[in-house]
DNA sequence: AAAAAAAGTTGAACTAGTTCAACTCTCCGG
DNA sequence: CCGGAGAGTTGAACTAGTTCAACTTTTTTT
């Protein structure tokens, strides 16, 4: 039983131990090397998984082929595509390996099967979606009333350990802006 | 047992006769005159709505004095501060009545309790919660995008009963833009 | 270690959206 | 039904961010 998925879960639901085992043994560890795609454009979601150490981007192509950046899962993260995951219909993300990664991953069939056994398990991923709706409300908000320079040193302050992983281009394609601009940005 | 809040259950959870009724009852009609607030910036949120007629505005005021817009909540959607409910800390969210409304309310306390007694509200809420983070994600994306003209047509053409409720000073505060911008978009 | 590919930089010209100010229109409160 | 406040319009000057193209640097592949 893996202690930071031990960890991550006690901050969002209360789990007895027996819970907790029931739960954790369905993971299963997987590798994924620079550059692998976990998830790609066009395929069903069939899991979620839970990063250990690594970094993953996840990111869609829009119809003029930009590619924008939703945003990064480096180790404590989750991953996957609700909407794909919920409707198994296509899914529009990519999740793609930065760097070589240790994800523990469920299939759909289990966390389904969890959700009816474990009604600790609803609650885990309830407590857990509001909060991510509070933080892209936010992020949302930012977008509005920050400009780029603004959003960029919030996110290497807020994400010292993210930024360091990532290009340029794929900062400036999480922010929002051209990487053009960023370079620009930077000079100053 | 109201109608509209049933059916709007029903499409995301599966609730027995009883559970409806258990559930329904805890909730209780308020009404709102136009331009009231049901929730002001620095108050804490204690309960969770569901409209039945009538709009709301939910926006903020940021650190310069701007209004953003986050969302419209016309007949038929939720209305509260997952954020101030959760940690029953200050919301740094406005919700305000645009027109004469009715609402059902339910309190906090009563919340809680219905989470504890009936695991399908912990379900329910799981799932409406997972369905809004897609929403976010996507309108994130889009404003990263499209043209604020793009995503005006867009609003309007796919909210046609909100568009028609709401000022363009409102509208605009929703697109991220000025009203002065939003006035020249639509001239053209 | 060489070649190829991708990432980053820079500048010039451009455009989407802002700001400010002046004006008009609408609608609601006394 | 009048007065005032807020909503909407318009124009001119401005700025944040884009686009394109040429170039350098770094990383990846072989």
């Amino acid at each position: 039983m893996n202690e930071l998925l031990k960890q991550n879960i006690s901050k969002n639901a209360t789990f007895s131990e027996t819970e907790l085992e029931e739960f954790c043994k369905h993971f299963k560890l997987k590798y994924f090397k620079k550059k692998e795609y976990l998830l790609k454009q066009g395929d069903v979601c069939r899991f979620e998984g839970f990063v250990l150490n690594g970094c993953f981007r996840i990111f869609t192509f829009d119809q003029k082929g930009n590619d924008n950046t939703l945003y990064f899962a480096a180790e404590d993260w989750w991953l996957m595509d609700n909407d794909s995951f919920m409707h198994q219909s296509p899914s529009h993300l990519n999740i793609q390996a930065l760097e070589d990664s240790e994800v523990l991953m469920i299939n759909r069939t289990d966390k389904l099967m969890l959700y009816e056994k474990l009604p600790v398990v609803e609650k885990l991923f309830r407590v857990m979606s509001q909060k991510a709706l509070v933080a892209w409300q936010r992020r949302l908000i930012r977008n509005h009333c920050e400009t780029a320079k603004e959003r960029y040193q919030n996110f290497v302050s807020t994400y010292p350990d993210i930024s360091s992983k990532i290009t340029d281009k794929q900062m400036a394609s999480y922010l929002g802006i051209t990487h053009e601009f960023l370079s620009k940005i930077k000079k100053r």
